[in-house]
DNA sequence: ATAAAAAAGAACAAAATGTTTGTTATCGAA
DNA sequence: TTCGATAACAAACATTTTGTTCTTTTTTAT
C-alpha cells in the first residue's frame, strides 16, 4: 500500500482513538476527526465511507492479528489441554493485551467500549468454536455445545472488561487462574 | 405526571424503538424520531436534551422495573439458594423477559444491542453484588468475590444474547438449567 | 371557568455531512 | 532522474441536522 495512504490511515486511527478516550462515539463528528488527524475532508471520505465504517476498520485493525496470534496458539496446544501450562490461549491473549502494542486497552476502557467488546467477543467465539469442533468434545450433561462456546467467550470478554475497569491490578497469569477456576469445572 | 407528557414520552420511545429495529443507533437522527413519533421538534427537546439522553431514559424505563422485580425475588429466597426450585432469580428474569411487556427483546436483538446489554449487565451486577454481601459468602479458592459477581452477571447477559440470537428456541426453565450447570460448580 | 402547562408550528443560525472541482505534492517504477 | 499515476489538499457547494426562540393553540387539573 502507498506510504501516503498508510500515513493518513494511521493519523485518522490515532485521532479517532484519542477522541474516543475523551467523549462517546456518538458525540464525535467527522469534522473533529479530520481536524485532529489534520487531514483534508476529501481524504477522509476517500478512505472511509462513514464514521461507522471507520469504526469497523479500526476494530479489524486492532483485533485481527491478536486473534490470529491466539489461533496459532490453539493449533500447537489446545485451549487449556496441556494441564496448567502457562501456554493456555487465554493467558496468551491476556499477555498480548497487556503488552498493548496499539492502544487496545485504552479503547476497551473508553466510554463506548461496548462496541469494541462486541467485536472482540465475536472473533473469540469463532476461535473457540473451531477448537470445540476439532476436539469433538461431548456434552455429557445435555448442555448444547454452542451454549458452552458462547459461555466461554462471553465470560472471557466480561472478565477482560472487569480487569480493565479495576485498573488491571492482576497479572495475566493470576487472571488466567481465576478463569480456569470458573471454566474448567464445566469442560 | 401530565397525561400529555406521558403520551409524547411514550410516542417518542415507541418511535425510537421502531427505528432501532431498522437501523443502527448512530444513523438515527432526531429528525426521524420526531417525524415517526409525530411530535414537534420543540416538544422533543423539552423532554430530552440529546439523542443520548433519550437512550438512557429508555434504558432506565425498560430495565428498572424488571430489575426491581428480580430484587424482590432475591429478598424472599436467595439467588439459587432454594435448591432447584423454579423461583431462582435467573429463571424469574428470563420469564419476565419472555413475556416481553415492552419490547425489550426487540431492542436486545437490534443492531445496537450492545448499548442496552451493557445497561442490563450493570443493573444485574448490582443486584448480585448485594446478594453476595448479604450471604457473606466466602471464596475458599482465593478468587475475589468481585470477580465471581462479575462472572455471573456477565455470563447471564451473554446467555440472554445467545438465546435471542438463536431465536429463543429454549424455554426459560431449560435455559435456567444450562445456567445452573455452568454457575453452580463455582458457588 | 380559568389559570397553568404542554404541544405545535414556523423560522432561525450554526454546525455537520457528503460531494465536486482544480491544484499541488508524493510515490513507485522504468 | 524522469515521468505517469495517484494521493492529498483546499475551497466551495448544496443539503441535512441540530438546537433554540418565538408565537399560537390545545389540553389539563382544579
Amino acid at each position: 500500500m502507498d506510504r501516503r495512504q498508510q500515513k493518513t490511515r494511521a493519523a485518522v486511527f490515532r485521532a479517532f482513538s484519542t477522541l474516543l478516550s475523551e467523549k462517546s462515539y456518538s458525540k464525535i463528528t467527522v469534522q473533529e476527526i479530520i481536524d485532529t488527524a489534520n487531514v483534508g475532508r476529501t481524504t477522509f471520505y476517500a478512505h472511509f465511507e462513514t464514521k461507522d465504517d471507520l469504526l469497523k476498520a479500526l476494530c479489524k485493525e486492532l483485533f485481527d492479528h491478536i486473534i490470529s496470534s491466539a489461533a496459532d496458539c490453539t493449533h500447537t496446544h489446545g485451549l487449556y489441554s496441556d494441564g496448567n501450562a502457562p501456554e493456555s490461549v487465554f493467558c496468551h491473549l491476556l499477555q498480548h493485551l497487556q503488552e498493548d502494542e496499539n492502544n487496545i486497552l485504552e479503547l476497551l476502557s473508553c466510554e463506548s467500549s461496548e462496541i469494541f467488546l462486541r467485536y472482540f467477543k465475536d472473533s473469540l467465539n469463532e476461535l473457540i468454536q473451531d477448537q470445540f469442533v476439532d476436539q469433538n468434545r461431548k456434552t455429557n450433561t445435555g448442555i448444547p455445545r454452542d451454549f458452552l462456546v458462547n459461555h466461554i467467550s462471553g465470560s472471557f470478554v466480561e472478565m477482560v472488561l472487569w480487569w480493565i475497569k479495576g485498573r488491571r491490578k492482576q497479572a495475566p497469569e493470576e487472571l488466567d487462574r481465576y478463569f480456569r477456576a470458573v471454566i474448567e469445572p464445566i469442560l
